[in-house]
DNA sequence: TCGTTCGATGTGAACGTTAACATTCCCGTG
DNA sequence: CACGGGAATGTTAACGTTCACATCGAACGA
């Protein structure tokens, strides 16, 4: 079968609509007009109807529906689209999304569109060359969605975000956030790692080392500077952190593994925070692998609340990120643009929303040089 | 001749559509007719070259896409789905996606439908209610999708694809399997179980026990029938196992650390089967709270090798499913049906595709009664 | 040299819906 | 009793493509 027939590079790839491969006739069944013959009145009469038109009378009201219900008539919504010029659909860029964190957003994002009527088209970027993230929304564009939300984890999301025509609603969820040109909703990371880091110093740790995530993530940045920031607070000594370069398992357990056995054999260390849970997870096996008992002689915490962080050994004092609010902010944003968008003047200011982390302490931390208690 | 599912209300939702809440004008930008005037040729020599007709001169074929991209043109998909009847959507049924399984198997079917030219729209699953399930279709089919794939984990979805009218392709994912009425790409549970326990039975351990997973979800059943017809074959003892009702985490973590705590309690356990991996952590941790030791004292072994699965402690002995071929046999299956749409002959006969399972050995199993050795 | 054929292009008519405008009918009012 | 007006309905014309067919050349064989 012919892949792509048309010529040109990205722009107009023939979709599986290219006229050779797929016969397949959905074998329409009936329009408008069949209704419209059956119920004895005009075709606008029907579209008046189903439209939730006022002026029409309660008793032909009653027998379009009857009709509709009786021919199983279905509106042809390519049709509506062309006259309209309203698709009901929005795009949504995914990246990363058999990761928890970006999966429960996308989950999210679905529920909450889908409640306020729209339809969902779905793209994946898998490379983060910017070729591809123009190709994804070049995609959903000739869909005609009518809005963009993007999983916008990496800068270069956002940017591309940020180079749609000026009227094109649009929102970030997630990452970086740094960008006053794009509404977006995010959690509020520094804070989120600062948390965390004053709980451990608290409970009277000298400092706290942590276990980064990839240094092109701004969640991972901010993350780190949260964390920072709050030793620097404290007056406490900030130990150097090992960067990671964006390798694809870079927030894996196998690199909190690494990473954990480096702090293992290092007797200095008592408090680690780690940019997620599943570091954390391969902080906790390194640890336990060198005889070092968590959380008496050393307290993990991570960040994410992945469902089975609870349930570690031990169970794992974390972050949470509210994954749902963000989807459901994500697409209220959306709306408001909807919204305001006849009104140009402030429409156009991009509207940020941040959430708040909560911690959530379980018992992978305790004070330093702490007896086993079980 | 098309026997129609819908029945119910719902119907005709007025979708974001509805005249009232949202202006927004998309802003067309150029026509065709506008790419034509440019290039000084008619509309229709403007399609053929962006349908790759073959009848074109090449002068005339560049001086138009010179004019394409001069406008920035873009084809008004509506339009072209008005006139071809084709939407070159595919619809998604997604269910607990935010599993791991299933967010892999979803990431899998959109990028191998992106390959085959096609745009996905996705709905999701909340509540299992038929209500619900149809109305997902429902929502589907007013966007005139040329298919519909469903992560089919439970019967009832499957059950309500196998309804839909005849000619309608269609493939469910995962799940059951059971039903010859719906074309089908699964993992073999049952086979991945007896893997399971034919490793421990051939370690040594006189029976292995058995976490099961959601009593209602096919794959749970089929696991534990691999595990249960593996057991009698070998001729050891059949441990009772609790069933567990679809309460909403049976798949969690907190499911495998209630059971584990039991299983730890009995001292003639010796080894655990889980029927997934979170159950495996919840069971892990169990265990090392009661003080038995994995290995050495207890095996365990856990099914789909989640990422995070090696690095647990120990590394757990699990069985992997290829969700990402699940994904890329599912879109085949489907590209088959299409191909074989105008001869109707065997195209409805369904056809069912099963992956093989892989055990991935860890530390997390051994002989029975074996010593500490880290 | 002249039809015949095929390649390259243009013309007109769908596709199924909604928007805009026209029509009909009935009512109340002056 | 005619008239204005609004409620209920019908009629016509878009929307932007693709398809079917018509047209116009030029190349070709006899």
């Amino acid at each position: 079968m012919a892949p792509d027939p048309s010529a040109t590079g990205t722009r107009m790839t023939s979709q599986a609509l290219g006229s050779d491969p797929v016969p397949g006739s959905p074998r329409t069944g009936s329009v408008m007009r069949d209704v419209a013959r059956l119920a004895g009145v005009s075709h606008q009469t029907v579209s008046r109807v189903l439209n939730g038109h006022p002026n029409v009378r309660e008793a032909t009201r009653q027998r379009v529906l009857e009709a509709v219900e009786a021919l199983g008539y279905r509106r042809n919504l390519a049709a509506r689209a062309l006259v309209t010029r309203r698709t009901g659909t929005l795009g949504i860029v995914g990246f990363e999304t058999t990761l928890f964190g970006p999966a429960s957003v996308l989950y999210a994002l679905e529920d909450a569109a889908r409640r306020a009527g729209y339809f969902v088209s779905v793209t994946t970027i898998r490379d983060l060359d910017r070729r591809s993230i123009l190709d994804a929304l070049e995609r959903l564009r000739t869909q005609s969605v009518e809005a963009v939300i993007a999983l916008a984890h990496k800068p270069a999301i956002t940017a591309a975000l940020a180079q749609l025509p000026d009227a094109f609603p649009r929102v970030a969820v997630g990452g970086s956030g740094g960008e006053d040109t794009v509404s977006s909703v995010r959690v509020d990371n520094v804070t989120g790692a600062g948390l965390a880091t004053r709980y451990l110093l608290d409970l009277g740790h000298p400092t706290v080392h942590h276990v980064a995530g990839p240094a092109d993530w701004p969640e991972a940045r901010q993350r780190e500077e949260g964390w920072r920031a709050t030793l620097e607070d404290a007056g406490a000594m900030v130990p150097p952190v090992r960067p990671h370069d964006t390798a694809r398992r870079a927030w894996g357990a196998g690199i909190g593994y690494e990473e954990g056995r480096l702090l293992a054999a290092d007797p200095s260390v008592t408090a680690v925070f780690c940019a997620n849970d599943s570091l954390a997870l391969g902080v906790l096996r390194a640890l336990h692998e060198a005889g070092r008992r968590v959380p008496d002689e050393v307290s993990v915490i991570g960040f994410d609340d992945a469902p089975e962080s609870g349930y570690l050994i031990p169970p794992l004092t974390t972050v949470r990120q509210d994954f749902a609010a963000l989807g459901q902010q994500g697409i209220a944003l959306l709306l408001d643009q909807f919204d305001h968008s006849d009104r140009a003047d402030q429409a156009r200011t991009p509207r940020q929303v941040v959430l708040p982390p909560v911690l959530i302490p379980r018992a992978s931390t305790a004070p330093p040089g702490q007896q086993p208690h079980a």
